[in-house]
DNA sequence: CGCCGTATTGACAATCCTCAAGTAAGGTGG
DNA sequence: CCACCTTACTTGAGGATTGTCAATACGGCG
């Protein structure tokens, strides 16, 4: 079925639904939590649509503001800030299942920016419900808070890393995160990863100049660590690769898919 | 009057409230917005006393949970991360009115620690006690969401700072944002802060060694753009000093006070 | 085949770190 | 009140890490 175009504002579309959200593929994953009838019904009323955008595009930018929230259902997004003379610092990666678009909710203006890095398409929520979800939805308006707290751990380990590792510590922190998440959404084939993402994403993302990033990586590839060509990423030796990032393990915990 | 002690768990005490929460000298502040006579009484009834610390003290500590949430009366704190090896980030310091240990609430465990840097006096609340403030009070589990979404853009500049700013404007930044984060809660005396953190706290927020730390905040004191000496911090030129950090001036928005 | 974005590498420079040796300030006990 | 102790701050020297510049290689695509 193609989807039916039932407004454009923003030279995007918004589309009906292709998907129903009691048969959402996602939420069959076993890091997300199962919702009661009344949940899945309220999350499926609460949605308007979809949109899809193709790599590259931006979904929010800084210093404006939004009517949405979104939820990921396919392909990576980035989340990132920049400074006047072009800098940029990446501040986290947006995989499906993951809500993006909170800050935007909350504040009248955003900070950062959301850009695709892969053909995407997302969930669309108005902000203006959001009012009946917290009043007749407690559970989910915790939800909403929980994973706002989510992304400020994230936030918690990836400062650390950038103010405290090492350039070799930090690019081995980061592989071995993407892996992990990757893992958890069942994106691995022959456990590895197709990585969408260029060295300058991870200079940005680290810190480092993008000629740094290179050598780092180097150093991982020529101790057999990981392999990362043709945009494919495998993690050679786990073990090793959490050594040098001092890795230490978190319980993992079941998360919500609003 | 003297407060009753009426717990001692942790080898700390759990006090009877000394100021009800409808007088609370911060509440005037114009920083934080009115609340109804509902949400007030709401309040009053999760609080169920108040906690003193002294400098130096842990008030939640890496890989414990914690059955309380917290707001800061009065006092400076920090929370930060470490590593085996004894490397510490700083990821964001806590002043009067802040909400403090939500992680701990939507997590098993916690992923950093808080820790006075002056005597503090914090209110006291139960987590069990969560689940009726967002049943009965939606509008108060937003704030609560919002709380978290504020402290989640603050370490985005942080991340920003330290990974793309350079040792001078990084240290401007953050003396220009702890100072004006001092001035709406109404903590200058003549323009200037009683700071109470040693340099080897901003080393450890900033991402550098102490040794770089001391020559770089020795270069805004030969520009005469700041003065920090007996603890206490002028801003002289703040025009130069938001030059220097590159600031970009964000819109301040009221928030809640819970 | 040639173009363009990305990745790679070497040479050199700047930033930032470590080490070491102080000085200053505040608290404590005689 | 002063001697002593501890913590914090300061400064210089030298070194390690990381950045910049520039040249080249690679790979997909029109």
């Amino acid at each position: 079925m193609k989807p039916q175009i039932i407004n454009n504002s923003e030279g995007r579309s918004l589309q009906k639904r292709t998907i129903a959200c009691e048969v959402c593929p996602l939420r069959s994953l076993p890091v997300f939590r199962s919702f009661t009838p009344e949940e899945l019904k309220f999350v499926t009323e609460f949605k308007i649509g979809e949109i899809s955008l193709t790599t590259g595009q931006t979904l929010l930018q800084d210093g404006q503001s939004s009517p949405y929230l979104f939820t990921l259902l396919s392909g990576w997004m980035f989340r990132y800030k920049s400074m006047a003379d072009g800098r940029r610092q990446i501040l986290n990666f947006a995989l499906p299942g993951d809500f993006v678009g909170m800050q935007s909710a909350a504040f009248k203006e955003m900070q950062h920016a959301v850009e695709a890095l892969t053909d995407v398409r997302l969930c669309v929520f108005p902000r203006e419900k959001l009012w009946s979800l917290y009043s007749t939805q407690p559970g989910l308006g915790f939800d909403l808070t929980w994973l706002v707290s989510r992304e400020e751990r994230m936030l918690d380990d990836h400062l650390l890393s950038v103010g405290r590792r090492t350039a070799l510590e930090r690019m081995a922190y980061f592989v071995m995160l993407l892996h992990r998440r990757a893992k958890e959404l069942a994106l691995l084939v022959n456990g590895a990863l197709e990585l969408p993402i260029t060295q300058q994403h991870v200079a940005d993302t680290l810190g480092l100049s993008i000629v740094h990033t290179n050598k780092t990586l180097r150093k991982l590839y020529d101790r057999d660590i990981i392999s990362w060509k043709q945009r494919t990423l495998a993690v050679l030796n786990e073990k090793e690769l959490a050594n040098i990032a001092r890795y230490e393990r978190v319980a993992p915990q079941l998360r919500p898919l609003i």
